[in-house]
DNA sequence: CAATCAATGATAACAGTGTCAACATAACTC
DNA sequence: GAGTTATGTTGACACTGTTATCATTGATTG
């Protein structure tokens, strides 16, 4: 009975590294600058200070590993929300509004993905996990496009697309402007994909 | 001759706050991931690692006052923008290019500018600098927008303007998508401030 | 089952940071 | 010239990331 009471903790942890994620993750969720810091997560975790350090390489790895881990989130989200949503402007709209929305609800959670995806080195880190997470985003991103474009022109829509919410969620983010689902979707009512 | 010569330094250094901002400024512009420690500065500017408390309450400050200034070239170099281009879809599409272009010169810049603003607590802080700044470059990308529109249609269209600009450099600067000028242009007219 | 070995954790230490208190020096003012 | 203010220095404290070394556990193997 209680075999990891602080009397009689055992020596190993179970498993530090999915615990450390997992407090990590919560508190991404729960705080707009979580603490993210190795010393002070595992000292919450009430284990060494350096333990961390066999599980993971360094500090940036934790970040990408939690960073890959809400980049999947995001994408599962936004695949979700390109299926339930129909076809048209008002399918694109509502899948804008999503990502906006997913932004407002896990906004340290987004700020940890793109400064993270910008400072992957090919040359040391893995490329593929991070990489491909990004490309399934892109993906479902691109498949709300109308169909009657060309190649040229559905990369280009998707971009601003992409822009669009993407920008919009980092002003919201920032303070510089109130989340308002309303405003959201009118803003993201005004692209012309027929222009080009 | 030579009165501020390694040999014999005065003691005041003559003016550090200056000094210490523009050593900052030239790391934003040089570098992209800019140094800017207290002691790191201090230390390059052949100071003590305290001195720079008797100009900046906290590093902070320091920040805070290097993102003004930023901003400031930011709202200075959009504004003589939208004088120069012409109106119309062009000359808006003139305007985003630029921003685009400012973004992907001044990255750390314009990272600090964003990051910055967002944790500005208006009760301590000086609002009204930062926040007027800010004012200004929204007026900037306001004076873009065709003139046939209610007030309502007007902000959601310089937000959208500014969501979409801000997005895209975002976007360039994390990595996810290479600088083109011509693609920016090309995503940017894809903008129909005629819906709403 | 016992001995070895790899995985995991703890301790101590180093370099670096932001920040404060106490002290020293220069400049300015009356 | 004396006193006050502004500015710079030293020393310290509490952090942080990181590494090297040592300790303990669980697993593997003879």
């Amino acid at each position: 009975m209680a075999p990891d009471s602080p009397v009689n903790a055992p020596y190993h942890h179970g498993d530090l590294r999915a615990s450390a994620l997992q407090m990590g993750m919560e508190r991404l969720e729960s705080q707009e600058q979580p603490d993210l810091g190795l010393r002070a997560l595992a000292r919450d975790l009430g284990v060494s200070a350096t333990a961390l350090y066999r599980h993971f390489p360094n500090k940036d790895a934790l970040l990408d590993a939690l960073a890959l881990e809400g980049l999947t989130r995001l994408g599962a989200h936004q695949a979700a929300a390109a299926a339930q949503a129909g076809g048209g402007r008002d399918g694109f709209a509502e899948v804008g509004v999503t990502y906006v929305k997913w932004a407002v609800e896990n906004p340290a959670l987004l700020r940890l993905i793109y400064n993270r995806v910008g400072q992957v080195d090919l040359a040391t880190d893995d490329p593929s996990a991070m990489g491909e997470a990004f490309c399934q985003l892109r993906a479902g991103i691109a498949a709300t496009m109308p169909d009657e474009m060309s190649r040229d022109q559905r990369a280009a829509a998707a971009l601003h697309a992409w822009s669009l919410v993407h920008g919009l969620a980092m002003l919201i983010l920032d303070g510089q402007v109130a989340y308002d689902p309303a405003m959201v979707r009118k803003v993201v009512l005004m692209t012309d994909f027929s222009a080009g």
